[in-house]
DNA sequence: ACTACATGAGACAATCATGTCTCGCTTTCA
DNA sequence: TGAAAGCGAGACATGATTGTCTCATGTAGT
């Protein structure tokens, strides 16, 4: 059994249930406990590689979009269709105290929430996400969106091509620019006043 | 120690380290470890009724609503006021075997579900939303928005008081009558065809 | 003052997951 | 054929957590 094969079973199997036992990996992976510590000698150490592996596969994923090539807003429909795939790894984990005290996974995940501000910042300087969203706000969105879109193929809600278009139009649409000539919004904001 | 003393102190310990000892919640309480057992048997017992608390607590500011009064667009605006502030409870907490397959939860969830489903209709229905977004889309983003405002809102990203304006914003716009007329938008959407 | 009751502290057994270890078995490579 | 390495199964000790129980203390109501 290789490597790769036990860090998705371990995705599999803590996805649905964070607390889940070394044995029940093992059994998913179709492999014997101590094989599994073979490769893991802890768990903490084998949760710290499956949130890294995550975490790298999605670098990947987004290195091979021509950066120069597209604008901001289509980099970001091409991370869309990346990473939506991936979308399960992180929520689950994040709690975890293994997870959340590792300076390597902090920096890691730092430096692409990060590099997401950038992405947003940009598109918000070449006119297609309205300004007045704070960029806080849109990155906490994004993630969101990301997850429920997952989240949504897993249930059978959505259909698994149909996913990340959809999330990329919600994002567009819902940080665009206001458009204070359409119909609907308009009652409710104003009766705000 | 009242019940609901016990249920909050739960509440956040849970909701930071969905794993944390009955121990770790009768401290948080300020209570003996026996007393949180005299309240809740166990610790399936103590998550059930933190769950079903959190359910109601939604139902019951949803019902303060004067639905008649108000568009389904309004309506949506003071369920997100509503709401966002409970937003922490269920993401970390749907997890648990306890909760999944809890018939009581399962039904009130569900029940909140459909009515969710039942405004976005509506909503569609007033011309508010889009009808070509599937409805489920629709849902399972409100779903991961109003987390996604509340998880801002904690770690300081989002002031409190914006926070459901934010969302509600996001997702009229995000889910509304997509602007044929709109600039930025359209050099993605044609790109794509 | 007295009774009833809830609490805090802590002892306790039982259970469960972790991590280590050993022992055969199989595969691979020479 | 033979040696080396990896594997599955499972025994084992350890530690943490659960759930039960007891007892002494404090407090509210009469």
């Amino acid at each position: 059994m290789t490597r790769q094969g036990l860090l998705n079973a371990a995705g599999v199997v803590l996805a649905r249930n964070p607390g889940a036992a070394m044995a029940e990996i093992a059994e998913k992976a179709g492999v014997g406990r101590a094989t599994l510590y073979r490769h893991f000698p802890t768990r903490e150490d084998l949760i710290r590689a499956l949130v890294l592996e995550s975490l790298r596969q999605i670098d990947e994923a987004t290195q091979q979009i021509p950066v120069d090539r597209l604008s901001a807003e289509q980099v970001l429909a091409e991370i869309l269709v990346s990473i939506v795939p991936l979308g399960d790894r992180f929520r689950f984990l994040s709690n975890e105290p293994a997870v959340l005290n590792d300076p390597e996974i902090n920096a890691a995940y730092g430096r692409q929430l990060d590099e997401l501000s950038e992405l947003v910042e940009a598109m918000k300087a070449e006119g297609s996400l309205d300004r007045a969203v704070p960029t806080a706000w849109v990155v906490a969105a994004i993630d969101a969106l990301v997850y429920a879109a997952w989240n949504a193929v897993d249930d059978g809600a959505v259909a698994r091509r149909d996913a990340a278009a959809l999330a990329f139009r919600t994002i567009m649409q819902g940080f665009g620019l206001a458009d204070p000539a359409s119909t609907s919004s308009q009652k409710a904001r104003t009766a705000k006043k």
